[in-house]
DNA sequence: TATGAATGAGAATTCATTCAT
DNA sequence: TATGAATGAATTCTCATTCAT
């Protein structure tokens, strides 16, 4: 297996179109490697077929993306900007949220990356830790982004109660990604909502204080 | 042109070993097999390793697991059959359990599995559907049995309501598997008591009437 | 599991080489694949031989020529254009031959092909029908240029009298080749002959009528 | 490849059958081995097919057949008894016979083993000489059947003449048999017709004198 | 003797990555 | 710069044949 040609130590990086054309075209290598990547898993998608999808000439692709890694990192951080827009907008707005509507907007916020990522994500998140460094670095951010919430609009939490119940809602967020996608035949609009009753329960069981 | 020798529209199955040694060496092929899925996820994984580990010859291997999906299905129709087990018996003693223990009971179950698998049936059910046939039953059996569990408990639940709730649970027993992932370094203990507690919660508001 | 990369139902093909070092590495492979093949037969050819022989490395065979399939229906395409050729010259001139001379016109033709590709056509013709789609194509076509050549010199041939004669003439045409093989020790040359003049006798017998 | 062993020289030969079961074994696998190898070739055949068809363990197809030539070989001999025997039965009769009569004889000699053996005599005429030793004899003694059927019904025949005559009339039987080749298609009645009429014409332009 | 199991040298095919034009 | 071509180690899977119980 060939590797990238670089001095050891040096990180390839995503090369960062200069001309408009340039960034058409990294748009469109990611949609297809989301889409490629959503089909078949990570180690399944081909960079060929990546290049196939997406009009792009393996050569170019190659230009773009020096390897499969980063293609995959690049992905994650696209995905990794969407939640940081997503919760920077939730906290401001966190004063004026009832319990419900902030446990509401959490789930939903999945379901919306979703739709516009469908289960390319869950399939990153697969890669084995030791292909990836990026991997990893987005569930635990979100967790970080998720602590902050909470702290945020319950400012009496301790900070390892913020964690520990970060870590249940993301478990919550992530299920509710799962059934986001299409393939599980199983879930019910009803279930969606014993999905969000639940988490709108503990929340109001965790965060009694209400907001001045 | 490489294919399990079968007259068309044959599926391949695992072949039952019949003698004392052939079964043995089953056995450790389904170990070294769930050992390196679990490490490397089953695309990574390769035959020529599982055989390696196992200290199995390569045509051996492929006597009993005429292919990698193959083997894959027995693995998880092992996984399978401890899940029935666990069910069996969580429904034998479900009068006598407080709604608390069984949420406890549930989300256990999920530990044991992995103790006994580590991260095996994770890998598993990521392989994309299109390579597999038995993956998506197994969710699907546990998610029959889940239903089946409340709707002893609760005999006045909905066929619905048992069905949706089920999958909400499926969730938090989900979640409370990937918690068991040593890997996941982000979830302190505390973590898993308030998954837990917010399992009870819910159950509770949900499972009002109490067994006599 | 082995598979030419493509969505399903896509049929693999030669890649049409672009540039000229592409051109000259396709050519030099199916030199060799007609070599290999004639040696050994379809089956016992493989791959590795025929990339060995043109000085290719394998994957860049395998770039070209997708699959040992397609190397083959390349093969016969080959040849296929040959025949194709000879039969447009023969009707172009078809009313100026006699007899006698369109028989041998025809017997000679095989032997042409065979001074060319040897056995390899043969060989390829062996191929299972199940293993190949264009195998049988080939006899067809050149039963249909029979057919043809026979009507232009004999008008008043039914359609379906000439469609007969058009196999037990193909039949002839295969005999021909078998006696080209090098390897058949047994046929001298006044065998050639007899064949060349049963061939005439039933021509004449059949296409009384001269052409004005 | 493992290879039989057997001290150097020793033909591995098939074991004659003892008891009225080994010899319905033997039957069995003959005929399991005829189709196989009729519907994938030789090559493509596996001795594992054979043995399931036949329902004989592998072990004990490999005491009856000691290699998968020597099967072959077995096979070979099997049709060879046929035809020799068919040969007998036209000399017997060949003064009685008219020249279509013998003819019509010699054509449907190889209609009548295709029944019987389906396309396998040919497939197995295909396996490179290299492989057996048997090959190729098969051919050779149908042409000296022949060579003698002329000679006893032509006594002025040259030697060299009915050489070269056989060899062309052998190749008339080899088209028939591929006519009667059920995947031929395009080979209508008439076509037999055909063939049998060019036949006929021919062996009388040859041998003129008629049996007193 | 019957037969399930063992063997291992190959065969086909893949694909990330590099490079020359 | 764009891109077709080159590379080759790695991977899955096969199968004739042998052997131990």
């Amino acid at each position: 297996m060939p590797s990238t040609m670089s001095r050891p130590g040096e990180v390839p990086q995503a090369r960062i179109p200069q001309r408009r054309n340039g960034k058409l075209r990294v748009a469109a290598i990611l949609k297809a490697g989301a889409a490629v990547i959503a089909e078949k898993g990570y180690e399944a998608a081909t960079m060929a077929e990546i290049a196939a999808r997406s009009s792009t000439k393996i050569g170019s692709l190659y230009r773009f993306f020096p390897n499969k890694e980063v293609l995959a990192n690049a992905l994650i951080a696209h995905y990794h900007e969407g939640v940081h827009n997503a919760f920077d907008e939730l906290d401001s707005r966190i004063q004026s949220l009832s319990i419900s509507a902030l446990a509401d907007f959490l789930l939903d916020l999945m379901v919306d990356l979703h739709k516009g990522a469908g289960p390319t994500m869950k399939r990153l998140l697969e890669i084995p830790e030791v292909l990836s460094v990026k991997r990893g670095e987005f569930s635990k951010s979100i967790h970080k982004h998720i602590v902050r919430t909470l702290t945020l609009r319950s400012p009496s939490l301790t900070a390892n109660k913020a964690q520990d119940m970060a870590v249940v809602i993301l478990g919550n967020m992530k299920t509710m990604a799962a059934f986001s996608d299409a393939a599980d035949q199983s879930v019910r609009p009803g279930a969606i909502e014993e999905l969000r009753e639940m988490t709108r329960i503990y929340l109001k069981s965790r965060l009694k204080t209400k907001p001045v």
